[in-house]
DNA sequence: ATAGGATGTTACTGACCGGTAACACACTTC
DNA sequence: GAAGTGTGTTACCGGTCAGTAACATCCTAT
């Protein structure tokens, strides 16, 4: 998950049995972060979960709020990498790329330990504070969208930006209500069918590549 | 905003100049809960925003906890309340209902003060818990779903269980990206453009009350 | 006037919070 | 073997947390 390491010499650098302390922490409040939430982990939490002590924590990161941040870079940087996975398998086909993420979404909605977006939870949680991940959040969030932009640009989308801003918004909601609807009632199961719906009113029914015209 | 009140005889119950301390609680802890989160407001500093003292939370709510079941109640009660307002604006008319309360959504994000939904931020400050308030947040949504559900009934959608999913999904995307989107570029601005596509899509385009079939 | 209930005041508990100081140990490299 | 670096251990700081005890005061209904 982070990937940095010592010159070990003639080490064989992968199978090292423990790694570093700092890569250590990062998983460790990667995890408890996502699972909890930021407010409701402390430090000794963390280190107790990465198996070392504060003083090695304090030694790798300036404070809690920098360890926050380095968590929530790292998950963007995950989840930008996977999308980019996603529509590299649909060369030249924008909708049946945005198709692929939307599909993705609801796929990982359903693993178990599923609590939904990382940013968008750190979000609710430092509102009203000044904390300098809430600056990590907003980038990722105008990349996102930037990134759905590009493919309804590329697919000719008649009403591009308010077309963004819909499916955007799909995307946020199916991410929150993993959280505040019962797990059995979980209203994202009909994410791709509205997808089709409103890609199928702005794009036209057919694949992208034959209209420019609806 | 909360209501009950002591038999105080002849007085006009208008104009009393103190409330009760546990309006003035509950009032402040609602204030609180909502703008910083529940995790982050201490009950020192609800006592002294109500002016009062932490015996007198105590002698009114059993614990924090209990404080926060009855703060998002009462959020709910309120949201249902202007929920009804709104639709009976339309009688006899479900799809103006529907936007009507798409826009009054819209509308509220505007205001300065806003910061999503009480609900859906508790859920994310709450996850992994087993805390009281969980069991409220679970049905104020399955609710709002069966409300939304209704219109979309009554207007003869025709993938009813989807579109409404779909609905949902637009409602909750467009409370959360107050908090996780910088706030000159909220994507919710197109929530009503994005809603009437959905409705024309599986209601046709004229008023509901007209088409049976598209 | 008085009784009872609602409210305020002060002080306290035990636990946890983020963060730090001082020191000891292990390991690699030269 | 010496130096340097990464790591572990222990103890501690001041502050805040939710929650309580004991006592004082005010208001209102009778």
């Amino acid at each position: 998950m982070s990937g940095a390491q010592t010159p070990t010499s003639g080490v064989p650098e992968e199978q090292q049995a423990k790694p570093r302390v700092r890569d250590r922490l990062l998983d460790a409040a990667t995890e408890l972060f996502y699972q909890q939430g930021i407010n409701c982990v402390g430090v000794d939490a963390i280190v107790c979960e990465a198996g070392t002590n504060k003083m090695s924590l304090y030694r790798n990161f300036a404070s809690k709020d920098e360890l926050v941040v380095q968590y929530l870079e790292g998950r963007q940087q995950e989840h930008f990498a996977r999308w980019d996975e996603i529509v590299a398998d649909y060369p030249g086909d924008p909708r049946g790329q945005l198709e692929a993420l939307f599909q993705s979404f609801v796929e990982r909605g359903h693993e178990r330990a599923h609590c939904g977006c990382p940013s968008a939870n750190a979000a609710v949680e430092l509102r009203g504070t000044n904390h300098p991940a809430l600056e990590v959040i907003y980038a990722g969030r105008a990349r996102a969208r930037q990134y759905i932009r590009d493919r309804l640009e590329a697919a000719d989308a008649k009403n591009l930006e308010a077309l963004t801003d819909g499916l955007i918004l799909l995307l946020e909601g199916a991410m929150l209500t993993r959280l505040s609807y019962a797990e059995n009632a979980w209203p994202a199961e009909n994410l791709l069918a509205t997808l089709k719906i409103l890609l199928d009113a702005e794009l036209g029914p057919r694949p992208a590549k034959r209209g420019k015209r609806a």
